[in-house]
DNA sequence: CCTACCGATCGGTAGG
DNA sequence: CCTACCGATCGGTAGG
């Protein structure tokens, strides 16, 4: 994940000669990933116009405009945010289903580990880089939505062969089509109105929330329908 | 609708000796209207914060200054789009459900006309202002957004008796109070994805779009359950 | 509702 | 990464 933001970072450490500072104890990645972390909270928090790049600075410590020695432009350092995230999205996502696979289970368990691992993106403990990108994509140019909507379409990709799967079974019964586009909206909408209680792990309530969703969407099977 | 937008209005036509203008053919109600009408679409397509309110003023030919003879503060026309929406989805709604329950439709009609009638809101030709109120909800300050809460509530409360009712015949497997918000999230997030597309009826396609959210939603009716 | 304006803030940059 | 700064823009107001 870090590799393609890497790419995509036009670095300028040689522009306007600078002492290359032979990586002391604050060295230049761990600055770069410290405004990315809290660009990313204060853009979930406030918003991304409203959110100022001093807040920003502020907020790691920086002067008003050191954030620019690391990112061109507060647009790039939002795409960046988003880039991130989805890269750490589809990378969880891929180890959740090949652990599934493994152990083969159903095309429903499937689902609800899709759903599950979804809902931990959207509101676990990383949760400020995804929601900024289902929330602030309108603030990108052209170009980088473009990019972003390739990443997402990556990231959904994984969930297609499943529902078809459960719409063969009839175990759906809208078109994969329109259950992708109403289940994704189902679940990217917590982030509105979900919070977390006191006094109860976060990993329950969180199954607790996917096994409602699933049971929502998924319908019983019925009785001579085998499994797989 | 018009009468609460109008209440929480703090009108100051008398502040600053103003010749009272005797309503000639601009009369005061059509350009506050205009400038909600406008502001509504500029909010919905850019966000509030990235809308100056000189982008509206000049979207209903006035001068940079002058919505402030109309709105105290740029926020106050925000919360206004969203009472004005609310109030008019509020009605409309009503009228829906009064056509309905005369008719004595089945709880599963009832919940298509409720969907139905929510996507025309979100997606149909008055769509610039409850999405508006959707995605901009953080930008007002705590007592509007309050005030908002509780207009949600009531919209809300309607679907309650019919999400109870198909909970009860076993056509809606999961709790009521999670239907309500996941079945909202999934038809709120429509906002992001749907298109009109050329060559068909706006009308058709929400009820195309209507029809595949209930069958998402609500599962058959088991043959030995009788309506209602 | 226009004119003319203010203070504040913002993204971004030159130079070191 | 800091210092010092610029030009632009913004919400809002006084006075008519």
């Amino acid at each position: 994940m870090q590799a393609v933001s890497r790419l995509m970072t036009p670095v300028h450490a040689a522009r306007r000669g600078r002492p290359p500072k032979t990586l002391s104890q604050r060295d230049e990645g761990n600055r770069r990933r410290d405004l990315i972390q809290r660009a990313a909270r204060l853009f979930r928090e406030k918003g991304y116009a409203a959110t100022s790049t001093r807040d920003i600075a502020a907020s790691v410590g920086m002067h008003s405009g050191s954030p620019f020695y690391h990112f061109e432009s507060k647009q790039f350092l939002l795409f960046t945010v988003m880039c991130d995230g989805m890269n750490q999205a589809k990378a969880k996502q891929s180890e959740v289903l090949a652990k599934m696979r493994l152990a083969r289970v159903s095309p429903e368990q499937l689902l609800y580990g899709l759903i599950r691992h979804h809902l931990e993106i959207l509101l676990g403990a990383d949760k400020d880089f995804i929601p900024v990108m289902l929330y602030e994509y309108r603030s990108l140019d052209a170009g980088q939505q473009q990019v972003l909507a390739d990443m997402q379409h990556d990231y959904e990709a994984d969930w297609l062969p499943v529902l078809k799967k459960l719409h063969a079974q009839k175990r759906l019964h809208t078109s994969v089509k329109w259950a992708r586009l109403l289940i994704f909206g189902a679940l990217n909408w917590t982030v509105q109105w979900h919070t977390m209680r006191e006094g109860v792990s976060q990993a329950k309530q969180l199954d607790t929330l996917a096994r409602a969703a699933l049971d929502l969407f998924i319908h019983p099977a019925s009785p001579e329908v085998a499994a797989s």
